[in-house]
DNA sequence: TAGTGGTCTAGACCACTCA
DNA sequence: GAGTGGTCTAGACCACTAG
């Protein structure tokens, strides 16, 4: 057993060793290292299924729960998918899209490119008065809903989402291939984009399930504000989207020209 | 020694035992949902250290590695900071600052509020041909130059970020004051923002070490074009700010009037 | 030197998936 | 039932920080 540990001093990795003990540095960085490598080489292809934590650990001369937490490394950086029961695969390279600003929805930005979005409601609800205090349309008093749903492009999930409007502008039913925008643009509702907010997350547990990323994974937060023709606020969005698969073009003021 | 597991069925926890082991749920999520409520009720205040790992896993009943598990996800999710050989600190609660993308830059734009921003030059580089490949400002040839710097507000990091811009347009000297927009406007050119990219990624252990974050912890990666007045590309930066501190907030067309 | 977090091992058992 | 990942324990030793 290849239980040597150069760090520590307590014995010297035999000749031809596996290449992940360098002074220094943690094992668990080298395999992590080292796995990454792997891939980048091709040596794992994408989808392909890496050998069992076991069989790592072994050729790597480690012990399990070191392999684990450079599988655990790697999966937070979304560069395999670990399924329990299954196995570790590599994930298929990411397709980054560019969500830009020109458009009035994504639904509209992918479907320009040819990719389908849909939608899959999870819930609707009503808010009581303490979930609706911070949810204030002021020219549309009465009862806020809130539509939770999750967007998928082309086949994979793209964003775990939520809406709240006002009730009396609210769709009874929604077509899972149109927008909510566009739900609303049907009810005689002209939607105006107003703000959007951008910030970062770690992914809590409804993003990991929702999304199939690992819990703590980074998520990219888009809140927007959405207004009528008249600028009265009538919408207000948050999507939380898996960071490796969005990017968000906004084009600023006085510049406007096209970009490949 | 409460060493009881109820999901295993191995024995049953014994009266009065520490809540943290309830069927169906890993024991470490437990760990880490009560210690978060301990710190969400003031408990642990921010700035306090916390118990050392030894003592909380001997309170809990459970091994040390446990409650590693549990403060790693905290500290991952910002809530407390580990420090080698010393212990962990709740974190003072994070001030999300609002950047508005009316004012210039980041400087303006927190100066508009009484804060104070400096930089701190990490590198400057010329770039070689390889490098510079991906950085071609078509109206200007010749040699490219990287700046590193980090980015501090009121005393905290806040980005650590990067400059690409032609050497003929490159200041060659820079007060830490004043943003590198500042420094360019000095020597006669004017600044135009041109095009802002959002997404999200996993601090890497740049991102950590510079930004006093968790390794893995999400990041707001912001990338920008700036122009000439004429249109043509200048600047090109990337801004990775640690997930808890920005929020970037981007007024979009046809719609611009004031919020709080 | 004492106390703290960081890493690693060996071994056990559970939960999930699939043939 | 066999194979896989998920969780947990007990124990050891290292690296860092402070008094």
């Amino acid at each position: 057993m290849a239980s040597s540990d150069v760090r520590s001093g307590r014995r010297l990795a035999p000749p031809g060793s596996s290449p992940v003990r360098r002074p220094g540095t943690a094992v668990y960085s080298e395999v992590t290292r080292d796995l990454r490598e792997r891939i980048d080489r091709g040596e794992y292809a994408p989808g392909e299924r890496l050998p069992a934590e076991t069989d790592l650990a072994h050729s790597y001369g480690v012990n399990r729960l070191t392999v684990r937490r450079a599988l655990a490394n790697l999966a937070r950086a979304g560069v395999i998918r670990t399924k329990h029961g299954i196995g570790s695969f590599v994930r298929e390279p990411v397709v980054r899209h560019r969500i830009d600003d020109g458009h009035a929805s994504l639904s509209e930005s992918m479907e320009a490119r040819g990719l389908a979005v849909t939608h899959e409601v999870i819930a609707v609800e009503v808010l009581n008065e303490e979930a609706a205090a911070g949810y204030r349309f002021e020219h549309w008093p009465g009862q806020v809903v809130r539509f939770s749903y999750r967007r998928v492009l082309a086949g994979l999930p793209w964003s775990l989402s939520q809406a709240v409007m006002p009730e009396a502008l609210a769709p009874t039913s929604w077509d899972a291939r149109e927008s909510l925008t566009a739900a609303l643009r049907d009810r005689g509702t002209q939607v105006v984009r107003a703000e959007r907010t951008f910030s970062a997350a770690a992914a809590d547990h409804d993003d990991a399930s929702w999304l199939g990323i690992e819990l703590g994974s980074p998520v990219l937060v888009v809140r927007g504000l959405n207004t009528d023709p008249g600028g009265h606020d009538i919408m207000r969005l948050v999507h939380r989207t898996s960071a490796e698969r969005a990017e968000y073009v906004v084009r600023l003021a006085n510049n406007r020209r096209e970009r490949p």
